[in-house]
DNA sequence: CGGCGATATCAAGATTCTATCAAGATGGCT
DNA sequence: AGCCATCTTGATAGAATCTTGATATCGCCG
């Protein structure tokens, strides 16, 4: 998953440049903009997954952005005021805000909030799809995740050892990996020289996964280097 | 729909009288708890919509209660506190809380406050159905909101610790677990290198919730690795 | 086609990990 | 203080896995 990405909506630059400081120091991508227009174009042309909004803009009050917004789009939208008065606060929130901060504010804060926000928004879109983390190879599926493996959907038991060797495949499969690597990932720095090792543990991993475990068609020799596994 | 629910939580007379009064007034159907002990329960029998938590109760810190509901339940939080610092809001909304209004507040702003919780949980809720909070395998259920674990319909009395190794192991149900990951869930992070407490525990679970403890069907060994329960 | 190094396979022994029991320690409650 | 349930800790038997060596087979190269 990518970094969420913010765009932030601010007239005042030193404001607007502090809350870009904060918020990719947490690892977020900030988008700026310092008017009701720019910050519209931005919100409909990048789809930011939040919005931090002024409400005292220049050329547009910011109650007109939440609404307009809010008519195809539910992106969370934090609002940062001069104004504390209650009824400020009551109208935003019923156009259609999130939250509401009354400046100054503290950065922690304004973070917590953050992160509720996208919290929010995380529930919604992922209820929907059971994100996949599986690798697929013929009819064996292996979930790095979980530690499952399963073929024609039945699990298939693995070793440690076992689980973890074909994880390194998985993780760089296609690729040519020599026995040093596969060593060096799997039993560790001072097992490096021990090739059998490695041929043991893919004898067993064929006979548990291929069809024909003398002629593999996933878990590949590559003579005089190491192993491959074929993606298909 | 029926009016929504909303749980209100506060050791303070007046002020829960007030808070009343004024969501009545709205339409809502309100529920009242006086301390910790009590707010939980009305939360797990009658599952409100929406909580209002005071942070100072007497019996117990409402951060508690903020974790304790959100180890089953998303129903959306909102702290009420005397306590006005930065850090005891970025605690709140980091444990699960939603919103955090300082005391005193307006009444507007609260129910401004209420409406955009509730609008979230109703944009969640409409996507999928009611929450589950129990989970099953084999002929046991285990409800993790009542923290009460049958079998064939009959209550099974476990102790603390294997409740929560039992709720670690359905919160992740499928899963390899690490030992370090259940001690560090169940025991704490500094207990992370003593994976023989696991090992005691899971045998008091089978030989409570297997039918044969000694051929696990649900709960198991992952040698070398850790536990896991099979979700059937 | 034959030789040779590399690879595959098998199984016994060694090692590590796990299950289980029970005694001691701890902590809450009356 | 003493009781009870629970948790921690240690000891030990048992099970699964890993290591290792012996032997068979493969595949490249002249």
């Amino acid at each position: 998953m990518n970094p969420p990405t913010i765009a932030v909506i601010e007239d005042e630059t030193p404001i607007r440049r502090f809350l870009r400081a904060s918020l990719s120091a947490e690892g977020y991508r900030v988008l700026e903009a310092e008017d009701a227009a720019g910050g519209l174009r931005t919100i409909t042309g990048q789809r930011p997954d939040l919005v931090l909004l002024d409400l005292a803009l220049p050329d547009r009050d910011g109650l007109d952005i939440i609404r307009t917004v809010r008519e195809w789009s539910a992106v969370p939208i934090i609002v940062l005021s001069a104004r504390g008065e209650e009824n400020s606060k009551i109208t935003s929130l019923n156009a259609g805000a999130d939250d509401y901060l009354t400046k100054p504010f503290g950065v922690g804060e304004l973070l917590a909030r953050v992160r509720v926000a996208l919290r929010h928004a995380a529930r919604i879109n992922s209820s929907s799809e059971p994100e996949e983390t599986a690798f697929r190879f013929g009819d064996v599926r292996v979930d790095l995740a979980s530690r499952i493996v399963t073929r024609d959907g039945e699990e298939v038991k693995l070793t440690k050892l076992e689980f973890d060797l074909l994880a390194t495949l998985v993780r760089n499969a296609g690729k040519v990996l020599t026995h040093r690597f596969l060593l060096e990932k799997v039993w560790g720095p001072q097992a490096v020289d021990e090739p059998h090792y490695v041929r043991v543990f893919m004898a067993s991993l064929r006979k548990k996964l291929e069809e024909n475990a003398s002629r593999p068609r996933y878990l590949l020799t590559e003579q005089g280097v190491g192993y491959r596994l074929k993606s298909d």
